[in-house]
RNA sequence: GCGAGAGUGGCGGAACUGGCAGACGCGCGAGACUUAGGAUCUCGUGGGCAACCGUGGGGGUUCAAGUCCCCCCUCUCGCACCA
């Protein structure tokens, strides 16, 4: 019998699926449609483990849909704008054009030798004029809808990636891609107004279903919903044009406890309150010592609570009493007013404030117990779902906390102190970049005219080429004056072009319905296109962007939507997020992180550092990455054991949603499998020579009982919760079966029925390696290719079996197993576990209780004494 | 602190609505075939001599609990002064 030559065979077939187009899809109108997508790459270079996997995932679900009748579009491309191609181009002086087309070239290759089924024909690359045009186009669209707008305003600019960051983009106070801190930067910025959307994104993550539960509440978390007043506190002294402090609360039931204000540094209105006043140089010097804190070390909640009193004073409506103005460093002045009441009675933050600065607090909620004192408080009482009872509060004292809220809305809004207001936060999404490699914005500006939008016909704005990447700081096309200059579209006079190049997050905002139609030349999608297509039914990618591209991804495609290009209103129907590739580190004192080829084993069978021969501390189980040095290049994988293998290895080891740790015993797992179906069907190939199965015949076997079985576990685990890990186990067995009953000789006796197991196992295995799968299909005899093959109904009358094995049980304890036909009844059936011996033995002498029968599973029976 | 998720053999992981805990794979052990095998095939493999004990710990519900309820512990992830 022939080796298996992975190799060989895999590049076979992989060049036979391409000559003959095998994974073009177009709209169908015979068939169900099923978009099937995984997030596209960005071209860094080479493929890693992680992209291995959840390519794999993608391939067996669109594989396997399509083998069930499906028109399955599954569909590449690239994430081709973005950062690192610009310091290649700095570093290496290579021009980020050339790198990044090189890079998709080669990972291109990489992903085929995978043998993944996309339609070649859509692949689309972001960095493209005919893809960014689009972005441009929508751009233009939303900045005629008001969507798009630009403002100057406190932005995170990352000092390495020297350019601005979204809120999004920011993690723990760093930069998201480089880790470096962020700093606060007052520039004028472009911003996409996805704080329109804020309710409708909201309140649809409740239709989301089938997206994890985790992504979800990050989702609303990040949106941040919260109800509650704005009121309106006048001041004691009017101060020119300023009448009143507004604030924002949600807990209007405490409004009788305020006892003090509080104002963010950052406002506007701090100057206005302290203008003239003795106090305006302890203000302004507290502003700018906070002001020059690091923001993150300063939003933190431990951070000391400090602050200013800023001599002016307002009244609360409720009391009337005059309540002095303060400037507070735990104020945000991005959220809300920017200013609030203040109840230490009923706020911790308020509490610590007051408690230092010695300002009254007043209680105003007494506990269910009537416990609370208000010259005693160590805390603030903050519970709201207890039945905690207003005390103190004039007209309102003796409501719940519940009723006090609604009731105050009502007299707020009666007497004009203020309005309901509902706040969110989510922010603008900033979209200005000022970097080279990415979408520049389409705008022009002019002396006379000011912000003018390029006309749609004038698009695309192009990226210039010819610029020098100098490394020294700033974007290139702030120097380039063939691009810099232009004329303005309504004046004609002379006008400037916006430096600025869009957020790589707007490129993956919509490419999944660029994909629908990928060579539209009138608009971003074809409407009939995307109609037929859109929603994504399933999309596959990291948890990382489980609030910045897929929070976007929604924005764009409502914001669409209302643009009239589709009439989806959420992009992904259901969202797998799965899981990282890790694997174990190695770490020396001296050397830090190691490769393993850096080990070198000792004595004891234990690993030391071969620079310097201590001994190499096994770190933790991690993602891979180059820094830890643990990583395994997918290349070395597929050449030594072949796509095939590496698929099945990354299927089968971890469920698609868990991390997957990487091992080299798991890989040579995979790969004795792979070999144990070569042998098995090469070995067994004969019995096809004889005619074919002339049709499904009524005779139950074990055999058949087993391929019925494997279907329906295989078809069940595929579709229903993507557990791949058990369809391959089942596989497994299916396979273990195989040779046992082939040992049996029941090849010979039951060629028939083997033949139907052997097409069986090929077509369920063909998802998950479809090379050889492909190979064996051909090799017994069959020219169709797999894919054209229907995916297997299984058989309800083969599944069942004429005698069940019903486990006995005496208290809940296994004492016994009964074989029995499968038709015998209840009574047949608890008369034969009274007679079983094992189970006499135990119940002998005792008194039986009760008999428990569940159908066909399980007998227990009660006894006592 | 708030929110989400997880804890099962030596390891990765199975177990549908409560019903045989540990499928499948790795590792390990024994054997077969071999000049040899790190190839392949077969068998075994939670712990314990046993009664029994075993799904992070402690209670509970039930004929029956990995699964349901209450309390606690640990870990991972996300958000973190949002008024």
């Amino acid at each position: 019998m022939e080796n298996y030559e992975h190799h060989q065979l895999e590049k076979k077939w992989q060049q036979i699926w391409e000559a003959q187009g095998s994974f073009r899809v177009s709209e169908d109108p015979l068939r169900p449609k099923y978009y099937c997508l995984e997030m596209f790459p960005y071209p860094s270079g080479r493929i890693h483990m992680g992209h291995v996997r959840v390519y794999a995932i993608g391939d067996v679900v669109a594989r396997f849909k399509t083998m069930r009748g499906y028109a399955v579009l599954h569909p590449m491309g690239w994430d081709a704008f973005g950062l690192p191609a610009e310091n290649a181009a700095i570093e290496k002086g290579v021009h980020p054009d050339i790198w990044t087309r090189e890079n998709i070239a080669y990972m291109r290759s990489q992903l085929k030798r995978l043998g993944l089924s996309y339609d070649w024909d859509r692949e689309i690359a972001t960095c493209e004029p005919d893809y960014y045009k689009w972005n441009q186009w929508l751009f233009l669209k939303f900045f005629e809808k008001g969507l798009a707008y630009k403002k100057r305003s406190a932005v995170n600019w990352c000092p390495s990636c020297e350019t601005v960051l979204a809120n999004e983009q920011v993690e723990e106070g760093r930069c998201w891609r480089c880790e470096t801190e962020v700093v606060q930067k007052e520039l004028e910025q472009w911003f996409f107004r996805i704080t329109a959307y804020a309710e409708e994104l909201l309140r649809d993550c409740d239709r989301l279903t089938a997206w994890p539960a985790r992504v979800l509440s990050m989702q609303r978390h990040w949106i941040g919903k919260s109800v509650g007043v704005e009121v309106d506190f006048p001041l004691a002294e009017p101060l020119g044009d300023l009448a009143a402090l507004r604030i924002f609360t949600t807990r209007q039931d405490t409004i009788y406890g305020a006892t003090f204000m509080s104002v963010a540094p950052e406002s506007p209105l701090v100057e206005q309150m302290i203008a003239g006043r003795e106090q305006a140089p302890s203000v302004r010097e507290f502003v700018a010592r906070v002001s020059r804190q690091d923001k993150v070390l300063r939003t933190a909640l431990e951070h000391e609570k400090e602050g200013v009193f800023t001599g002016a004073y307002a009244i609360n409506p409720f009391t009337k009493e005059r309540i002095p103005i303060w400037v507070a460093n735990f104020v945000l002045y991005e959220y809300g007013t920017g200013a609030i009441m203040a109840v230490p009675a009923h706020d911790q933050r308020d509490f610590d404030f007051a408690s230092k600065y010695k300002i009254p607090i007043r209680l105003v909620i007494q506990n269910p117990e009537r416990t609370l004192r208000e010259d005693h408080l160590k805390a603030a009482y903050e519970e709201q779902e207890t039945a905690g009872v207003l005390v103190n509060s004039g007209q309102f004292s003796g409501l719940s906390v519940a009723d006090a809220k609604a009731r105050l809305v009502e007299f707020i809004k009666q007497q004009e102190f203020g309005r309901p207001t509902v706040n969110y936060r989510l922010r603008d999404w900033g979209v200005s970049r000022q970097r080279y490699w990415g979408t520049p914005i389409p705008i022009v500006y002019c002396e006379t005219c000011g912000i003018v939008p390029v006309p749609l016909a004038d698009l695309p704005v192009e990226l210039p080429k010819d610029v020098p990447f100098t490394g020294n700081g700033a974007s290139p096309l702030l120097h380039d004056e063939s691009f810099l200059r232009t004329t303005c579209p309504k004046c004609h006079g002379p006008a400037r072009r916006e430096t600025d190049t869009m957020d790589t997050f707007v490129d993956s905002s919509w490419y999944f319905l660029r994909y629908c139609s990928p060579h539209y030349e009138l608009l971003p999608v074809e409407r009939a296109k995307a109609d037929y297509w859109m929603p994504v039914d399933q999309y596959i990618g990291g948890i990382e962007h489980a609030v910045l591209h897929l929070l976007y991804a929604r924005f764009f495609i409502k914001a669409l939507r209302d643009l009239g290009l589709t009439k989806a209103d959420e992009p992904f129907t259901s969202l797998l997020t799965q899981g990282m590739v890790c694997k174990e580190t190695y770490r020396c004192e001296t050397h830090g992180w190691l490769f393993p080829s850096d080990l070198v084993e000792d004595e004891k069978g234990g690993w030391k550092c071969k620079h310097c021969g201590q001994p190499a501390e096994r770190g933790r189980v991690e993602k891979m990455s180059k820094s830890k040095k643990n990583i395994v290049d997918p290349e070395h994988l597929v050449n030594a054991y072949g796509a095939d293998t590496a698929r099945i290895f990354s299927l089968f080891a971890a469920p698609p949603e868990k991390d997957l740790e990487w091992s080299d015993a798991g890989v040579e797992g995979a790969y004795r499998f792979l070999g144990r179906v070569w042998r098995l069907v090469n070995g067994l190939a004969g019995i096809f020579d004889e005619k074919k199965p002339v049709g499904p015949s009524t005779q139950v076997t074990e055999l058949r009982r087993l391929t019925h079985r494997t279907i329906k576990k295989v078809t069940e685990d595929v579709d229903r919760e993507f557990q791949f890990n058990t369809a391959i186990a089942a596989l497994m067995e299916f396979v273990n079966g195989l040779y046992k009953f082939e040992a049996e000789g029941k090849a010979g006796t039951e060629r028939e029925s083997f033949q139907e197991a052997i097409e069986t196992l090929l077509i369920l295995l063909s998802p998950f390696a479809p090379h050889m799968s492909e190979e064996l299909w051909a090799r017994t005899g069959h020219d169709m290719m797999l894919r054209h093959v229907a995916w297997p109904a299984y058989r309800e009358d083969m599944i069942k079996s004429d005698i069940l094995t019903i486990p006995v049980q005496v208290n809940g304890k296994l004492r016994s197993k009964l074989v029995v036909p499968a038709e015998w009844t209840k009574a047949q059936i608890l008369d034969a576990s009274l007679a079983d011996e094992k189970v006499a033995e135990w119940v002998r002498g005792k008194t039986i209780t009760k008999q428990i029968y569940i159908d066909k599973r399980l007998v227990n029976i009660v006894v006592e004494g």
